[in-house]
Parts: structure tokens; sequence; C-alpha cells
DNA sequence: CGTGCCAGGTGCCAT
DNA sequence: ATGGCACTTGGCACG
């Protein structure tokens, strides 16, 4: 499971490690130590000579952390091409991309260890209440926004973005559903009225068209807006732990009942 | 700088590695092996057994990471408590915080490594080329943007946001600017037109209000979303390469020159 | 704390 | 490739 360790590598030594490990793309690597750090691309960064710890990952993705936070002091997502050479006694890791053109560049001052790791076996990972989710239990339960609600469509494109749900009231009027997985705020609202003006555009001058932001809760300025606009807020929770947690007894029906 | 390493360690004693280094708040831990990890928490996910990389910093953040891609498969930005113990012969580690409530929990089956590095010394770090950076120059030569500009504001807050710059023309009127580091979307016009909106609420009833979204490139929807509302385009890039990557000549002064 | 918003956001999926 | 948008977004700044 441990491919290759090495302490303290001398520059040669690093840069052969660091070559054929990741291009045999099989194996996650990484180097900690003394080094210095250069981006450029989308912006530009230097991190000037520290400790610091660099994972290349086996589809090439680079990640250099620094000692807290969970992100990346430096990244590069996708690159075309992962090298390391030896410049002046040192051995300086270089990953590039094209498109967008991006550099980020690895001094490494004083490799203290590197280490290929096989992380062979992948496992199935599966997350519960994304706003997808949320978004299928409501097209098939569309009570749950409010009875007699039907659906007709859900990612409805339309010129100003997708609709998550485009349905009819009771009465036969139009309703544009947006949701939010978390709490719902102004930029919620502004895509709410978007796809309502859209709609609204596109049938006969006199329809009416409802809006209803759907959410576990909503931020007070957004609130405002919506009723300024006169949009509809509806309550729904993406987990069912969440209303639970909530303490008192469920003021309407989990989606997971 | 190894602060200490096991190879296959046995419950027990990962457990006794995992608390002791990550109480000591002075190392950076990780453990590799087969593992399965559940989450719960805002939304929730389990991931089967698989091979893993699990890498808890100083700070008590937690990622864990999969062979692939640049994002943690399950994270933890900060814990309010991590604590390994031994349960049913295998190692487990609770990562828990409050607000959100949340937990990640991983189950070690066979740990392979498992490792306390030292990343003591840190260095400076600087980023380039960021919004921040573009609003101070443009607020220090505003007539990048406009000949005869004058800056009066920057982050004005009003009830729906904050103001990039807030500005006067040569001709007095008062112009709202929106920057975006990056292509400008439909996202940016609609801030843009709430923020002119606001301001022409709060002047008198005919005052003319401009809008300005100044970026280094729009997207096409959101140019025409801009036109139709009457507001303005102007193209001013976040890095001095920029523009000289877009290859012909400067078609205006960089903010770097 | 809530609220807003930038980010080298990343990732996914649509045209 | 462009574009729109969710994300356990994370992170910071400000009322």
């Amino acid at each position: 499971m441990i491919r290759q360790q090495l302490l303290m590598p001398s520059p040669e030594d690093l840069a052969d490690f660091l070559n054929r490990h990741t291009r045999s793309r099989d194996c996650l690597v990484q180097v900690a130590g003394l080094a210095e750090v250069t981006y450029q691309g989308r912006a530009a960064s230097t991190a000037d000579v520290g400790t610091y710890l660099v994972v290349v990952k086996q589809d090439g993705s680079l990640q250099i952390h620094h000692p807290t936070g969970i992100k990346p002091m430096n990244w590069q997502p996708k690159t075309d091409s992962i090298t390391a050479r030896v410049d002046e006694d040192v051995c300086m890791l270089l990953a590039s991309r094209r498109s967008p053109e991006e550099l980020v560049q690895v001094v490494f001052l004083e490799p203290q260890m590197a280490l290929a790791l096989e992380l062979a076996q992948a496992g199935g990972f599966v997350l519960r209440g994304s706003e997808a989710e949320m978004q299928q239990t409501l097209a098939e339960h569309p009570e749950l926004i409010e009875p007699g609600l039907r659906v007709l469509n859900r990612e409805l494109m339309v010129e100003s973005g997708g609709i998550d749900l485009y349905a009819r009231d009771a009465q036969g009027r139009y309703v544009v559903v947006e949701l939010k997985r978390g709490r719902a705020t102004q930029h919620a609202v502004s895509q709410l009225a978007r796809y309502v003006r859209s709609v609204e555009g596109k049938l006969p001058a006199k329809a009416v068209v409802r809006g209803i932001l759907a959410a576990p809760s909503i931020t007070t300025p957004a609130r405002l807006e919506l009723e300024n606009r006169g949009l509809e807020f509806r309550e729904v929770s993406a987990l069912p732990q969440a209303t639970a947690a909530a303490g008192g007894p469920v003021a309407q029906p989990s989606l997971f009942d």
C-alpha cells in the first residue's frame, strides 16, 4: 500500500520519484518539507519559503497545503503536465494546464519526506439531502408544496435559466418553484423573479404566474423582497432530521416520511 | 519533521496515535488505509469501504480524500472535538462540530499507515489579481473606467447589498460600478441592477443613475440583459498578462501599467 | 450571530 | 468551448 517512501531525498532522487510516480497515474504522491510556491494564471500568488505538504493524486490533480485550513494554499484541479526537474541543485515541480493557462511551481528547498501511496480500492459514495434529491421528492409529491399542485416540468430551461419545478396550481394558474437546500437568500429571490418574468413573457398577457420559493428557511431581507415582488415562500426541509432537530412537533410533513 | 509514523497499526495504537497528535495541535496527522466514512449534518453521506486518506490539520480541520479529485470526499472545516476510540476491535475517528451540528465518522478497517508531520515554518502568502485589488486600483485610477469619473465611495452599503464603487461622472450623474475579476454573468447584472434601483430610490425622482459593469469579459446573455436594462459594460482586466495573453495590442491601459 | 458576497472557487450538466 | 448553477460550498467583512 505504501509504494515507496523517501526520507530527506536528494534533489535528483526526488525528481525521479516524482516523475515516476506521477506518470504511472496509479498512486497518490506527496512531498512534505521546506519549499517555495508560485502560481500564475487566472490570478497570481507567491508563498515564501515554508513547510508545506504537496499532494498529487492519480488524476494529476495537485494541492499544496499549509499547516491549517481546509482549503489548499495552491492547487490545480486538472493538469496537462506535471514534471519535476533539478535546477540549480534543487528539485522543482511544475504543474501546468491550458484553458485556462495556469502554472503552479514548487521549489523544494529541503524535502523531508516523499511518499507514494496506492489507494486502490474504490468504494461507492452516496450523498443525501442535495437539492437534486429535494427536487425529485417534490416532483413526486408536489402536495408537500401545496395541495392540488401538478408538476409539468423539472429543470425547464427558459432564456434566463433553468426553472427547478414548473407547475399549475388547483386554480390552473402557472407556478414557478425555485428550490434551495439551505437558507434562501436574495439571490434566490432574484432567480425566482427572473424566471417568473420569463414565463410571463411567453404566456398571453393576462396570464397570472405565481412564484414560490421552497426552502428550509429564508433570510429576512430575502423575505421582504419576496413579498414586495408578490412572490411566496414555502418551508420545506432537505433532510428529515432538519425538522426533528428544530425541536418542536413537525409543522409539516417531512420530505422523508 | 516526521514526528511519528506507524505502519499497519493496531486499533489501539492508532487510536492512541490520533488522540495524542490531534490534541497537541501542533502537527498534521494523516491516516491511509481501508475505511468507511459517514457524515451527517447539513446533508448526509456514506462512503462504502475503500482506501482513503484522512488528514487532520493543526487547527482541527479534517479532510478525507479518495484517489482522485481536488476536493475531499468528506470534510469538516472546523471541529469542536476530534476523538478516536476503539469500538468492536476497530479504531473509529469522530469529528464533530456545532453550528451547524455536523458529524464525520471514520471507521478504520485496515489502517496501513499513520503519519504525524510537523509543518512548523510558516511562510508569507500573497495573492494578486483579486477583486479587492481591482477595486483599489480603480478607486485610485477611476479614469481607467471612464475619463472624468470621480469615486465617492467604495463598498457603499445600501439595502440590497454593497456597491463596489459609487461615483459621479463628468456630467455629474451618479454611477454605480459593479466589479468582477472574471467573466461577468447574469448574476452580476442582477446585482448591478439591484444596486442601481436602490440608489435611484434614495435620490430625487428625476435623478439619473448609471450602472457600469466592469470586468475582463461578459457572457452573451449577460450582455443582452445588461443592454435591455440600459446598463453599461466596461472592459477591465484583473491582471496585466490577461490583456497581454489576449494577443492583440491592448485596447485600453492595463490596471498594472 | 445573521447576511452578503468573493473565490484562482470546483463540479456537473446543458447547448 | 460557453453558460448557468449547486455546493456539507469556504472564507471574510460588516451591521
